[in-house]
DNA sequence: CACAATTACGAGGGTCGTAAAAATG
DNA sequence: CATTTTTACGACCCTCGTAATTGTG
């Protein structure tokens, strides 16, 4: 039976071109090289190699079989990668919302109802953004649209609404609303993970310079310190305030979004205890 | 490393049902078996089998698992049969002649241009003939028409003529010369082999009985034993005679044949002295 | 009690490394 | 003389088989 080990050393012959380096290079001795070559073509009954005394070199069965070995060499290890996705992916319910505040609510109560399963959750918005869904990258997309397509269930999850927040003593403090054209050429503080909300800054606040922060506790602080505008939203008004600021409500259409909760069709089954939380907290979470 | 005689086992429990009889069909002990299997998981990192205190059967990743395994196991098994395969290739000239005749001198010669091949010969005719050559299934390829094609070099071999053998006392042994028309309905002897002659024998006299005869010999010894009529030709009544029999030409135009012996452009080089052997010896050979 | 899988232990095969030999540029 | 492959020999790992254990129908 010819073994994979014996493959692997005939590719590292043919990528190293002599029997010593392949043999460095696989930590092992030039002689174990050797006679593994010899039974590979005592096995096929061919030879691989042209001898010379001083140096050995593929000849073209050899060319073929290493051809054909590195093929069965890749799908050996994709084997072991292959099941382990896949039982992974079993384990596994993957989240990909277009903004970070659905996943707060979301992400808990999935690993409630399903104890046994890791919860993976990922923030990202693009063009392409439905097929996340269709071509497996996730069990359950978070869009700011209604879908409706035959083999996806989508639910109405939330409304999320952005405000402005500022210290008192900022000139927009007074007022009842805003609208993003009070907001354009400002400097602003903004968390780097806003996915969709991204987008419709950068759309209706092109002028605006935004001072990036990733880290969420770094971000805290410099809101505190600092006097510069920055982002609230009607979900994060629920949650501890920091500081001594003045929310106040962005009156464009556009900073007010509703988000959906959606999932294919076959998985259903899978997601009744998700639709039915769905159905009852919409009206009291938020 | 996972080997490939883990993956050999792994589907033989999957095709043996129990590891018991995996192990019988294997030639192997029950104990072997399970320590490769529990060795496959750690190495893995995944369960294959549901286990039972009494039974083992496979889950998910294990179907994967020996889906992906039998793939390899059976790339692995190609490898030395394609090797192989590869360099007998190398190693052999395959001949495909549509008639008997131009195998008893072509292969000879062959055999003398080329002393450390193997010359490979088979006797076939059919509608797609030319794609024997194109296809890679012979490098030389024997027709009994010309063949004027970019990619293939075809040169006149030589004429065989097609004659009636009788016994002297046959109602046709004083004929200088006969058609197929005075032969349909007869019952004849003949070669099985004949490729080419063959359809022509059964589109020119299709109501004729024939008794075929594989073995030469055997076939020899009917000739000379009975009073049937048989065939010869130019090539045959050259070689020694058995028998006392008369031998008349058949006249149709269908009773001769040129071969033409053909073979790709890119083996021109290889098959020069071939070349020169078709040019001089056209003449005297028959 | 028959049957299936696992655990324990000793035997054997095979691969490995070290050392030495042969051959080349 | 350095480099490379091959041969020889002994060590060790790893797989295998036998036997015993556990658990089920």
């Amino acid at each position: 039976m010819i073994e994979i080990y014996m493959l692997v050393q005939l590719v590292a012959i043919a990528d190293c071109g002599t029997m010593s380096k392949a043999a460095e290079h696989l930590h092992l001795s030039q002689p174990a090289l050797s006679r593994t070559v010899n039974k590979l073509e005592d096995m096929i009954g061919v030879k691989l190699f042209e001898r010379g005394k001083n140096k050995v070199e593929l000849n073209d069965n050899g060319r073929l079989a290493v051809e054909l070995a590195r093929k069965i060499i890749d799908d050996n290890n994709a084997l072991t990668e292959r099941v382990r996705a896949f039982d992974l992916s079993h384990r596994t319910i993957s989240v990909i919302s277009c903004a970070p505040a659905p996943l707060w609510q979301l992400v808990p109560t999935l690993s409630e109802q399903f104890p046994d399963m890791k919860i993976s959750s990922e923030m990202k918005y693009h063009e392409d953004f439905l097929n996340e869904l269709t071509n497996g990258s996730c069990q359950i997309l978070v869009t700011p649209f209604e879908v409706s397509e035959d083999n996806i269930i989508c639910k109405r999850f939330f409304e999320e609404q952005l405000y402005l927040s500022v210290p008192p003593a900022h000139p927009l403090a007074g007022y009842d609303e805003v609208h993003f054209s009070d907001l354009d050429g400002e400097t602003m503080l903004l968390f780097s993970d806003l996915g969709f909300w991204h987008e419709v800054n950068h759309k209706h606040t092109p002028n605006t310079k935004y001072i990036v922060q990733s880290e969420y506790d770094a971000l805290d602080e410099l809101i505190k310190a600092s006097a510069l505008p920055s982002f609230s939203s009607s979900v994060t008004l629920k949650m501890p305030q920091h500081g001594n600021r003045v929310n106040i409500p962005i009156a464009d259409d556009a900073a007010k979004a509703t988000f959906y909760c959606c999932w294919r069709k076959e998985d259903n089954k899978r997601f009744k205890g998700l639709a039915k939380w769905l159905d009852d907290a919409r009206g009291d979470t938020f």
